[in-house]
DNA sequence: CGCGAGCTTGACGTTGTTCAACTAGAGTGG
DNA sequence: CCACTCTAGTTGAACAACGTCAAGCTCGCG
């Protein structure tokens, strides 16, 4: 398999893990976690993490844009967030070694490397400082979903779709102009309502000059207005 | 005060939060950790944690149920969760010591002990199986979320109600006879939708015969159709 | 060129909100 | 003891929001 390969250490000298690693822990135990790392490339769309499994490793995300996708049993599909580079995937899973609650897909092409999910668990028994990284980096999930609750359960569609904008600007791309990386479709996933009605409040956004769309490519022209449609809900 | 006095060794004796950290610590660093704490009880209505301050203790609820409230810019209330005891409140201010996104009010009269925050922090720093106790409760916590997120975003009012009312007989009351602590108005907050419509769909499930209401007396009667209601949302 | 997937639009029915009116029970003061 | 008031609960009607459906469109790709 070509995408699959050992994660070469020249590539690796400026890796941003391996850096935050070494903030809380020695560069021996590093190499014994970076020994049994697997580079990995992602296309569009391939599952990373699949709900349902059980995944021995967790990815730190070099490069690209995933989303969690959750699937109930009416096999419909509900995007619960979505997460950009440089980004620890699957850390839901270190403490409770339960079955992932969802999956991680690629929305863009991506790439991260493997790390084995033993070894993690060694050092951050080992090392104090590693684990409140980890429990950190936990728990700050936690906060970030609780806004997404009430965003999701109490807001109309166009107080949820402008908060989706700002938050893809914001959080993913970093930019008030970007090109979607997920469909019509997929945003409806996200935003909990029809793809008719996601076209619809992106419309309504661009006849009012708050943002510009054209097919996938969006920019946000007034964004203080768009975050009194936020508030306003 | 009345309601606030030094937790006295004797009916501490049995204490689950005792027996939690002895299993991760020594005696003598549970007496430190003793040494400030302060029983306390709580009426029905009153704040425990309040949301845009911070709270330097963690409070072990020993006996009462209480709510997750977040209030928005438009002074709307929505109830993120309900939580009985015995159950460890403010866990998500542990590592990041930021303002408390929530208010946490008691439903309940209620009792718990409040437990000095530094100490929490000193031990998890000195202590990791008591870390790791720690950051367990906390992913807990997040994972339930997601299910709530489901619930909320992605199921019509009949299968919200469901949800709840499952929800309170499993996890809260334990019991499929439950008296409610709350009001329609907070069950609208917890389901997400108005008090009217909170009424109407207890009301239909009332006439199906699926549960039987008298004021706050609720019993379900058919758990079967109402996890399947649930189901379809 | 023609196909197919994703996108868009409008019509229509359903679901949920808002509002106003009414009821029941609890507390208060004469 | 009776008004009076306050709050929570309840009901129905009018209206707005949202989902579904069916049809047509666009664009990339073979």
């Amino acid at each position: 398999m070509n995408n699959n390969r050992k994660a070469p250490l020249e590539i690796c000298s400026d890796c941003l893990f391996k850096s935050i690693c070494l903030q809380s822990m020695s560069e021996e135990d590093f190499n014994f976690l970076y020994e049994s790392t697997i580079q990995k490339t992602y296309q569009k769309g391939e599952v990373i993490f699949q709900q349902g499994e059980k995944s021995p490793f967790l990815v730190f995300l070099q490069k690209g844009i995933v989303k969690f996708n959750y699937v109930d049993s009416n096999d419909k599909n509900f995007i619960l967030t979505i997460v950009s580079a440089p980004s620890l995937l699957g850390l839901a899973n270190v403490l409770n070694d339960d079955i992932n609650l969802f999956s991680i897909i690629a929305i863009e092409d991506s790439m991260g490397c493997q790390i084995d999910l033993n070894k993690v668990k060694v050092l951050a028994m080992k090392n104090k400082n590693f684990l409140i990284s980890l429990t950190k980096l936990s728990t700050d999930m936690f906060r970030n979903s609780i806004y997404n609750v009430i965003s999701l359960a109490h807001k109309q569609i166009n107080g949820r779709i402008a908060d989706i904008l700002l938050f893809l600007a914001r959080n993913i791309y970093h930019s008030n102009t970007f090109t979607l990386s997920i469909s019509r479709q997929e945003l409806a996933e996200f935003a909990g309502c029809s793809k008719e009605n996601v076209i619809k409040s992106l419309r309504a956004l661009n006849r009012d000059d708050i943002i510009r769309i054209s097919g996938k490519e969006i920019e946000i022209l007034d964004i203080k207005k768009l975050i009194k449609i936020s508030q306003k809900g």
